[in-house]
DNA sequence: CTAGCATGTAAGTAATTACTTGCATGAAAG
DNA sequence: CTTTCATGCAAGTAATTACTTACATGCTAG
């Protein structure tokens, strides 16, 4: 039917399934017919229910941080750097839409996701620190609280994120790409000197 | 015991224990129980399960919209209006975390508390709409493409106000005036022709 | 005082859920 | 050819869940 491993076609049904409507409200079930086993393959994979979302997470740990491509490409111009910055960052949100999602529903019965995902404003906050750092001594950025203005650039471009994830097209029916530019276009004029 | 009515303690343990765990893993036992009333109560007053759910988004269809209080106190002072809105907006998501909460959680299994949530950005979005054009014709912004920008100021909002909901002071300790504060100092500063 | 109304208590039911066990099958590996 | 291994299939189990019914109790309004 298709090139996947069995363990890989009931995690990514339990991803979907699990990001739609909540860890609870998933049966073993639903997950095993939408992978298209049978259930009880789903136990001698992953022992019990817990242990796919266990799996899932350790998935999404090993992922790569958006992290290490911030520094890439730096052409030392706000504007051109903070754009291509949030593209990245949301089009990195996008394509995890689904843990972060499972992230938001499942933080109070399972820590360990809400800590994961936290993990990533918390990396891309410092790196952003340091890059307005060197912006500033190079005279291109006031004098301003760089982390406040880390965290608000971060809360742009994950409030766009979520606009479009859950909401859809309700809002706005604008294409993010030209949002983001026009963010960026008032964010980095509101950081230069 | 207190002075809220019967409906009213189940309406208020519901509305936690589904923004907690999610509609499923919140039994209407543990709502009784968390209610102080007897499980049978629930049934009386809100004939299953769903009805409580319907109670709610009803009574948050009430709510009045943080909308009408925007344009009150307008000093047309760019920053002084923007953080004013900002630190109002702020507020009142944070006002209606429990219901936000259940928003993103539940929104595939009733689409009606989706639309409900939509509504807040959308009313918020034209309003502020509004104000830029306005405040364009005083010679006070510059020629920018004010959906964009309005979405843009709401999206800084609500990501301050998802990071400190969801993931508290994992990511910064900044106190959220401070940080609408500079957020605000550098959008409005986007903004200034 | 009494009638009604909201709630508590006790008991039960049908459906669902996570998970188990035992056995059959088919494909690949030695 | 035979062994092994992953999977399917059938059946079952204990626990939980939403929801019901019947009856008791206590407070309040007339």
């Amino acid at each position: 039917m298709s090139t996947k491993s069995t363990a890989e076609r009931i995690i990514e049904a339990a991803l979907q399934l699990i990001s739609e409507k909540g860890y609870t409200a998933a049966t073993t079930k639903a997950i095993a017919e939408l992978a298209g086993v049978n259930e009880v393959t789903i136990f001698r994979h992953f022992g019990n229910k817990r242990g796919i979302l266990k799996s899932i997470i350790e998935q999404f740990s090993y992922f790569p941080l958006l992290q290490q491509e911030i520094n890439k490409n730096v052409t030392w111009d706000l504007e051109t750097d903070l754009l291509n910055f949030s593209i990245k960052h949301f089009n990195f949100l996008m394509s995890i839409k689904d843990f972060v999602m499972i992230g938001f529903k499942e933080a109070m019965q399972f820590p360990e996701i809400n800590e994961e995902i936290a993990n990533i404003p918390l990396h891309i906050k410092n790196e952003l620190i340091h890059y307005f750092q060197e912006m500033h001594e190079r005279g291109k950025i006031r004098e301003i609280d760089f982390e406040a203005a880390a965290l608000s650039l971060i809360a742009v471009n994950f409030g766009h994120f979520m606009s479009r994830a859950r909401l859809g097209t309700i809002v706005s029916h604008m294409p993010p790409e030209e949002l983001l530019k026009t963010s960026i276009s008032i964010f980095s004029r509101g950081l230069a000197p």
